[in-house]
DNA sequence: GTCAAATAAAATCTCGAGATTTTTGATTTT
DNA sequence: AAAATCAAAAATCTCGAGATTTTATTTGAC
């Protein structure tokens, strides 16, 4: 019988499950993961079989966590014919940067419009924390922070817009954000970003705080257009080779 | 041992599976169109044990036609509490719309701009379609016709912005439109439309085909509106009940 | 009587085996 | 040799039973 005792602090570092309430969650996190990180490589087939031993979960488990990945465009399926990690192109990547664009500036604009003293606070911190990491970047490895410099990024841009009374705006916001993730992640490949982002990152913080919405979004805007110009340039290099 | 020979022709229209690949397919496609009629009640638990046998599939085999449903945002999953109807209320349904006319008057825009002659011919057959159906309106029964006026609706108004190259407009644009679809059908329960769309659409088609871009935006933008504000009154009743 | 703990019931979640379909490869025919 | 046919292999899809968790009910303590 098993021991309902609740197991010693720090033993739960070794649960795989991590913060899932279920092994769907696991499986699909899991996956995601692999996903933005180019691990699962774009295009490439999801045999079901293959995976129930790569994630140690059955196959209806796998399925169904594949099924969320297919709501958020990281995957596609077409009956009987299995699931495959979603291919990339430069296309795509246009499309999802321009219509990613519409709808941030749009919240954007509307976040600094409602922005309460919470927001105020919550845009500073989150800035600090970047440059926080950004600051290590000069001196240590990055492949090793690359993992805390995307959380704290993701962290920022959220700020910004969390503002937004629109559940619609945030929802697409984040399935959009993920895929440009990816095509980053992808492009980088573990490379540092050869341009000054914390600069860009700052003059947008100040703008925001300052209540200049054109301001703002002029700087929002031309931030990811330089990004998707810095990265569509490796991507072309990358999957040209 | 079951018949290997193809069925007569006409005999598959008793097959439950209808045009689905899959079980799962199927399964989404039924429970799909019971949120959208208001079959299944906003907010309401969505049993596995219990759909089982409405829908005569297996437990996994429902779930993951369930977890489709997620990825449109038509049902809500909580861990280790099963699934609900998505709920509805008048903000969601305002800020639906809100994003809607902002991603589909953009996607209009471009549409207008790069549509060919096969677009013109998709929006002047498809509205000519549309108004069949509504001059049927005028005599027979509304409740018969309902779905076939949803069916030429949808189609109308995916054919005037058929031209846009953005697969992530269209993806979300789909989304939203089921979205209102939801509302729509539930505030009117089954009762006519008391205004004159059909003007509204022909004046948004001859603007389109004119290569009118601002006028019909701007004439689209006022249909949103105006079945909005229509539907919501309506909507804000039902709810009050 | 109220609260809490223990128990029972109900529901979700999970698994792996089997049915169905697709894909691959071998054989035959033109 | 190319195309078509058939058989074998591999993969998807599907099911229902059992494990786990949540929810409801009962019992007991104060």
């Amino acid at each position: 019988m098993r021991e309902t005792v609740t197991p010693a602090l720090g033993a739960d570092s070794e649960d795989p499950r991590r913060g899932a309430r279920t092994l769907v969650e696991f499986a699909y996190e899991a996956m995601r993961q692999d996903i933005l990180r180019g691990a699962l490589i774009p295009g490439e087939r999801l045999r079901v079989e293959a995976l129930k031993d790569t994630y140690k979960v059955g196959a209806s488990t796998l399925r169904e966590a594949l099924t969320l990945l297919v709501g958020e465009a990281l995957v596609t399926a077409e009956g009987q014919r299995g699931f495959r990690v979603a291919p990339i192109s430069l296309k795509d990547f246009e499309d999802a940067t321009r219509v990613r664009k519409l709808i941030e500036l749009e919240a954007l604009r509307e976040s600094i419009t409602n922005g309460d003293d919470d927001w105020e606070a919550g845009v500073v911190a989150s800035f600090h924390r970047l440059s926080k990491v950004e600051e290590q970047f000069k001196s240590q490895d990055r492949a090793t922070l690359s993992g805390e410099w995307e959380e704290r990024n993701r962290a920022f841009h959220a700020a910004l817009i969390a503002a937004t009374h629109s559940r619609w705006l945030n929802h697409f916001i984040d399935i959009l954000y993920q895929q440009s993730e990816r095509y980053r992640r992808i492009a980088l490949a573990g490379r540092a970003v050869n341009r000054d982002v914390h600069n860009e990152h700052m003059a947008i913080k100040e703008a925001a705080l300052n209540r200049d919405s054109d301001e703002a979004c002029r700087l929002s805007e031309l931030h990811i257009d330089r990004t998707f110009e810095a990265l569509s340039k490796m991507f072309q290099a990358q999957q040209g080779e």
